[in-house]
DNA sequence: TCGTCTTTCACCTTTGAAGCGG
DNA sequence: ACCGCTTCAAAGGTGAAAGACG
């Protein structure tokens, strides 16, 4: 585990609103370190693919975290939302990922809050901080809290350490964001790489009953041959499966290439993290993408940038929401952060951002809710770049359920004010012009993958007023 | 209408928590 | 209170079918 590093977040005290305190500036020491790293980085050299379906789907390899330099005594509250990697949505062609278009609409950010949140800081240093529960979904009418993603598109995971004695005082508090780029993954309903599908099978505990070709396998051609048994359409489909169980190995790791070493390892990582017994084709599947887009058109690139660098200083209206914006990751070829391995692999990427943030005290999760149902496909499009973030903050209520902890979902009022809140971003005019990526920009993300922001910014927000501003 | 791509569904195995009895 | 066994919900991936789209 290599330890992250993380920027001193404070030049000079908070505010005094601020619920955190006059020792809120002692969060610069927060250091995050990613566990499972060698696990997080051979999927991430392959291209990590992360399922999404309707009911939820956990990650694998999960999230999980280590964090030092917490204030013992203070509460705590972490989260973690998925911020799109760049604007465009992906298609698998012949064994590579291609871009396929522009990113559809962002569906409505959630976050998710780590179950034991809120928690001293010596609750979240005593061991490493699992986000196993987390779930994906492809479902923008989910009502479960799963972190709504689309398919064929490309997000990272981002982590957020807030000083807060409970949810409510989120909103008041300096976030501390932690990315790594090892964890960027496309998310897709049905695997498309099969070395990923490999890797999840060799690794996911879960997926034991498909490993281990002695065994299982012929039990499940068995089972295969059973069920297509009482499927007669089905039958001249049979020898596929057997095809693909035996040969299989032959067709997508050919003789001598890294991939099929590493499947002999039978999925026991654990012995690889010492030394280079696990050697991983050195292949991703990214390359070739950023070759030839090295300059984006993203228009949520100009975007975001734009808004990075121009403050926020206008109280939001009831139908401004801001943008969330992520500071790398801004080629189309998220193998920028593939090169990470060598620039700081494990090594957290440090924002000091504040997610747009607002509840909803006295949500009934029970009810449809106007912003969730508004159908996506009919609300306005608008331009695909530019997050469509109403700042959502959610928290499954199962998870909740510990005493202390907000027991309901925590909208963003914006969209609870706007039927169309979250479908409809705003319209242009309420956005500054897309700004014009410099090559320096654009350089500087690819090859860093990431770059430590030096924007410091607090965020005093309230359900019907809302405005950064930025030291 | 057709072909391609993506999503959904039913199926099966494994895991681990909960419940129960000794 | 502890231990071991059983049960069952939830997790995983699969192939096939259905749906969406050009």
């Amino acid at each position: 585990i290599i330890h992250s590093y993380v920027k001193p977040n404070f030049s000079s005290p908070p505010p005094s609103s601020m619920a955190a305190g006059p020792d809120a500036y002692l969060q610069g020491n927060i250091r995050m370190t990613l566990e499972d790293l060698e696990l997080w980085k051979t999927f991430h050299e392959i291209g990590t693919e992360m399922i999404i379906t309707k009911p939820g789907r956990r990650m694998f390899p999960h999230c999980k975290v280590n964090i030092t330099g917490l204030i013992p005594c203070a509460k705590y509250i972490l989260l973690v939302d998925m911020l799109p990697e760049d604007g465009f949505r992906y298609k698998w062609n012949k064994e590579k990922w291609e871009v396929a278009g522009k990113a559809e609409p962002q569906p409505p950010c959630r976050t998710y809050f780590h179950p034991d949140s809120p928690a001293l800081g010596s609750h979240w240093m005593k061991q490493p901080i699992s986000f196993l529960k987390l779930k994906l979904t492809n479902n923008t009418l989910d009502q479960h809290g799963h972190i709504i993603l689309h398919s064929m598109h490309r997000y990272h995971p981002c982590f957020h350490v807030v000083q807060a004695d409970d949810l409510f005082s989120v909103r008041w508090s300096v976030f501390q964001t932690f990315t790594f780029p090892e964890t960027s993954f496309t998310a897709v309903t049905a695997y498309q790489n099969t070395k990923i599908t490999k890797l999840k099978i060799n690794h996911n505990p879960f997926a034991k009953g498909f490993r281990d070709e002695g065994t299982n396998k012929k039990r499940w051609v068995l089972q295969t041959s059973e069920r297509t048994n009482k499927k007669p359409a089905c039958l001249e489909k049979q020898p596929k499966m057997s095809d693909i169980l035996k040969g299989d190995s032959e067709e997508d790791t050919p003789p001598g290439s890294s991939f099929e070493g590493y499947d002999r390892e039978e999925g026991d990582l654990a012995k690889s993290k010492e030394a280079d017994a696990v050697k991983v084709e050195p292949y991703s599947p990214w390359v070739a993408e950023r070759e030839h887009s090295v300059r984006t058109d993203s228009p949520a690139e100009a975007d975001t940038r734009d808004m990075y660098n121009t403050e926020q200083l206008v109280p939001a209206s009831a139908s401004y929401q801001p943008y969330r914006f992520h500071e790398y990751g801004k080629s189309p070829s998220p193998s920028s952060s593939t090169g990470s391995s060598n620039s700081g692999s494990g090594r957290s990427n440090f924002e000091s951002r504040v997610p747009d943030v607002a509840t909803v005290p006295d949500h009934d999760s029970s009810k449809p809710r106007t912003q969730e149902l508004g159908p996506a496909p009919c609300g306005p499009q608008h331009l695909p770049g530019p997050q469509d973030y109403t700042g959502v903050l959610n928290m499954t209520m199962a998870q909740a359920g510990k005493p202390g902890v907000i027991g309901h979902h925590i909208y963003s009022p914006y969209s609870a004010e706007q039927p169309l809140g979250q479908w409809s971003g705003p319209g242009p005019a309420q956005y500054p012009p897309p700004h014009h990526l410099t090559p320096d920009y654009t350089t500087q993300a690819v090859h860093h993958g990431y770059k430590k922001t030096a924007v410091e910014m607090y965020h005093y927000s309230d359900p019907f007023f809302s405005y950064y501003c930025k030291k």
